[in-house]
DNA sequence: TCGCACATGTAAATCGTTACATGATTAT
DNA sequence: ATAATCATGTAACGATTTACATGTGCGA
């Protein structure tokens, strides 16, 4: 009962909204729903759902699988309030955290076989997620997967989430084509490619604001 | 002494591989280098650097300004060695934390205008960082910014988050407009439009998949 | 000279993770 | 029958954030 509901507090009542599980199948449809916008570990939230239930949000009824206990869950119409008033206010932006353009930035302190390193191992943990993503796609467009009335919702994420996977991986060519290329990982400093990628760039930022001005 | 070094510990020590800092300077830094792809509190840095002396990877010394005190930091050459062995080991995979696309998997429990709001608040959010990017662009490109003999490494980082914003931005536009075209934001399903868009994304993704096993 | 923003931290609270533990089920 | 894996948690630890506090310099 102490302190506010967190966002993963209402993640994870969202969940309940949809549907009562018990806390294994929560971890489950958490992992697989939400862990690309919103990674929390597994035994994060079997503690998170009991809070849940100490604000009155949801209800616990224990089960029984031969000598062992589990714990179902239930949403409450408190519950069913407070998700939808946190539905009303603004969400927080977007961050990211990405260790391997981290060890980028700090490359010249190592040497090239790590910077491409940094870049391989992200590539291939995109390229994972990409897939399983793309699989869960597949069920549905085959008319199977879970709840298929909220398919238009997923589908909006899913979208997004293969185009941030293709940006991703295309820079992951680019860079590592890019890193091979110089003599050394220290000093290279600002090239001619190097200058025409940043102008390109800052071009593409200022016809996108360009446009933005023009509306309204 | 305690525990050992975060991969934040170690980005901290990165920056100070470049330079010696003021505690405030290191936040700032960090701040402006750092944020958008390992976003961390400025007070947590300030706990940080002190650890980095307690392994003996940084050395404090504290100055005056009139009568207020202010430490600056240095690398030890174990720290450089810390570093070094860090930077030789594989970086952990990209992790998203978007709250908007949270909201969007649950919107079915709010009503449209939530889901719009959460569309055009990331948006906002995504054109600010965008923005504040570019600039700093802007002035490597003029000759102008810190470090001009590691430019290289952060025009390669600048880049990302260019292509990732530019993928944000445009997914925002089609998101708010598929939201605004819906008669509700329950029980649409899927549309053939949606089906479309998802068979598109799937081949998309096996075109990818395709290229790769070719390579090899 | 008053107030406000910048500079420089500290302490407490807490969100979240890692490590562990144990019952049930399935494959071999 | 045994080993491995799935199911179902708990408890401790620790990384990170939020809130607070105070000095300093500058503009009105």
């Amino acid at each position: 009962m102490p302190t506010e509901p967190t966002t993963s507090s209402y993640a994870l009542l969202g969940l309940l909204a949809i549907h009562p599980w018990t806390a294994y199948d929560l971890t489950r449809q958490a992992k697989r729903s939400m862990r690309l916008f919103w990674p929390r570990s597994e035994a994060h939230i079997y503690g998170e759902v009991k809070r849940l239930v100490g604000w009155g949000y949801a209800t616990a009824s224990t089960e029984r699988t031969g000598n062992r206990e589990r714990t179902a869950y239930a949403i409450t119409p408190a519950g069913r309030d407070a998700l939808r008033t946190w539905l009303a206010t603004p969400p927080a932006g977007p961050q990211l955290e990405i260790e391997g353009l981290l060890r980028l930035l700090l490359a010249d302190q190592g040497d090239k076989s790590d910077a491409l390193r940094a870049v391989r191992t992200t590539r291939d943990a995109v390229t994972t997620s990409y897939g399983i993503g793309i699989e869960q796609m597949r069920a549905y467009v085959e008319g199977d997967g879970p709840f298929p009335d909220r398919v238009h919702l997923v589908a909006l994420l899913a979208r997004f989430y293969a185009d941030f996977a293709e940006a991703m991986l295309d820079w992951c060519d680019v860079a590592e084509a890019e890193i091979d290329a110089w003599p050394d990982v220290r000093g290279v400093g600002l090239t001619e490619p190097t200058r025409h990628a940043l102008e390109e760039a800052i071009a593409r930022y200022d016809r996108r604001a360009h446009r933005a001005r023009q509306m309204t």
